[in-house]
DNA sequence: TTTATACTTGAGCAATTGTTCAAATGAGGT
DNA sequence: ACCTCATTTGAACAATTGCTCAAGTATAAA
């Protein structure tokens, strides 16, 4: 232990904790979930996602969108892909993205919700 | 322009790309969105939100949860303290959180489903 | 077989992140 | 008043991130 001790174990409510503890995700399943989260929390590749939930779309047309380099999007791409977030097809010398998910647009609706409704 | 140019114009499909650019929503609500997704793309924050979802904790309940300092707790709670993501209540010398908002346990779900299927 | 185009990859770097440590705050109890 | 306990805060630090630059594939056209 680093820190001084988990406060005076009495006041600690131990059966609530217990319960919750029983029901949190195991650690891998955790990381995994939080990977997703993270993946989907950087405005690039969040853009990304938005636009191929609505057209697939070249690697080219998203460096049209997006304002930064096509170096930049394709390490971002590979992010995506190895958390299975987008797929691609290749079409000759083009590579063609779309969302692997069905998931996905429903994160970002909700997000979208919460966002509109806490700024004000 | 840092980079050589978009592609040879007349590639990208300048009428998809334009259609997908008005449809995506502006710099700063997407900043937003991604902000809520990277306060749950971190498992320390992600297991807290997931045992607030649950009950009502203290500070100290939640240091019990996670195998992390208490200060180290106390900063992500804050965190999401400012993302509109839990509240607080403060009773005698303690300092109970729980959600702040329904959206998040809709983001929690889907995620976990997500990780679920895309492991197999 | 050159040349051009679309994209990927690795290295390097500044900026950001999550943690710990130490000190501060604040509310009760003695 | 003093002490203890629950929590917060700021500084410092290693680790991670997202970018750019330069060099690498791969496909297609000349």
């Amino acid at each position: 232990m680093t820190h001084t001790d988990v406060c005076s174990a009495d006041i600690v409510d131990r059966k609530k904790v217990k319960l919750v503890s029983a029901a949190l995700p195991a650690d891998a399943e955790n990381q995994s979930m939080a990977g997703l989260f993270k993946a989907l929390g950087d405005p690039t590749r969040l853009r990304i996602v938005q636009a191929l939930s609505l057209e697939e779309l070249c690697v080219c047309d998203l460096v049209a969108l997006m304002d930064v380099s096509i170096s930049a999007i394709s390490h971002q791409l590979r992010l995506l892909r190895t958390m299975k977030i987008v797929k691609n097809r290749k079409e000759g010398k083009m590579v063609y993205y779309s969302l692997d998910d069905e998931h996905i647009n429903g994160l970002v609706l909700i997000a979208k919700e919460h966002v509109a409704e806490k700024q004000k």
